[in-house]
DNA sequence: GAGAGGGTAGTCAAGTTTGACTACATGCCG
DNA sequence: CGGCATGTAGTCAAACTTGACTACCCTCTC
């Protein structure tokens, strides 16, 4: 699963209906352009393919007051709020161990009722650990782990990649449950777009020393 | 920098001179199709344009013993070693959170001098440091890091990542300063290829639960 | 009032990745 | 002996990603 879809869905499920450079500059301003594929290209691709597999509707619209071309708008249909759902809940289940895909879920989880939130990252939970148990009995060969030489790294890093982020997620349960942040149905929402016409206090410009690429 | 190309070029390195099904074995003995994009059409994909490229050469030969389409044999140049070791030392010097470009690194580590992997590795915690504090000054707003919300989750598991993962690096630097494994120029290095009609203990097959996709 | 600069909105070709598919040979079983 | 599974080696179209590029309009300055 990649995250742009995930990233875009949502954003255009925030707004309800949006352009693309809408999204765009949603992204950017949550800084996604840093820690995901969110490229012009990647967000237009995805939203007309999301278009073409019924989860948007598009709709043509007149040329933008601020100049440019003509936008397309697109609006996200009954099939694309359940996408959309199901993303988040598949992001949050799973442990695949990618940050752009972590990311973009723990940036939705207010979506989703407070008690779904915790379950589904204790399930998180069981799924590290059933990982991380097939991960040591698997690839330990019987006659000790000294028989992989340094390839036993590979394995100490993933169980110690693991072990942290079982203990981060434990930590987001215990604060979600203390009550912090406010979750879906619960009065006054946190709204993570910027308003028509806002500035964007962390548009694109410099990057962080030892950035990838 | 995607993974692929670094296991390909290491893959056929320690070969000197393999086909694409070699290396598409050896890759799954490493457990690569687990963790990496290491799929047939990626890693025959990869050995064209590295050949394109002029880091590898390609020898037509006669069809195997063994029956299937004639193949190909890659053998690597002089400038495919140099971009090998390049894409080795890049990939753990440069904090860029892919399990995949990580792993791979990890398991060609042993084939530089033990003092440049120490050297390496310490570059390595210096960056995860730097992305840290770029980190928690770029994106903690004056007015305090509530102003984030459960947006402020996200550089919160960023942090605790990148703190995971610096330990984990100093404690494989530990272990290597300790004498651990074999490296370049060691003596009989540590061998992690299939020999000529070996069997594979690691054989595709069971995935394990939770795994990504 | 010409033109530089910047914001808006999106396109495109080139490259990469995916996963299903082909084609051939051997071994095995009844 | 027919046929089916298995192993070997690789191809291919479709999907996705990349990053440079277009095209338009507004504002500011000289």
């Amino acid at each position: 699963m990649s995250a742009i879809r995930l990233l875009v869905l949502g954003a255009v499920r925030q707004h309800g209906r949006a352009h693309g450079y809408q999204v765009r500059n949603d992204l950017e301003y949550w800084g996604a352009h840093e820690w995901s594929n969110a490229k012009p290209g990647s967000i237009y691709h995805a939203l007309k393919q999301m278009a073409k597999q019924g989860l948007l509707i598009e709709h043509e619209t007149a040329p933008s007051t601020a100049g440019g071309p003509p936008r397309t708008e697109y609006e996200i249909t009954e099939a694309g709020t359940e996408e959309c759902f199901r993303l988040v809940r598949e992001a949050l289940t799973s442990y695949d161990q990618k940050m752009d895909v972590k990311s973009a879920a723990i940036g939705f989880i207010v979506e989703l009722p407070r008690a779904e939130a915790v379950a589904l990252l204790k399930e998180r939970i069981r799924g590290i650990e059933a990982w991380r148990s097939s991960v040591t009995e698997h690839y330990v060969p019987e006659d000790g782990p000294e028989q992989l030489g340094h390839i036993g790294e590979i394995m100490n890093l993933w169980i110690h990649t693991a072990d942290a982020e079982a203990e981060w997620t434990q930590g987001l349960i215990g604060r979600i449950e203390g009550g912090a942040y406010t979750f879906g149905g619960e009065g006054e929402p946190f709204v993570g777009v910027l308003a028509e016409g806002a500035e964007n206090p962390y548009a694109t410009g410099e990057r962080h020393p030892g950035d990838a690429r």
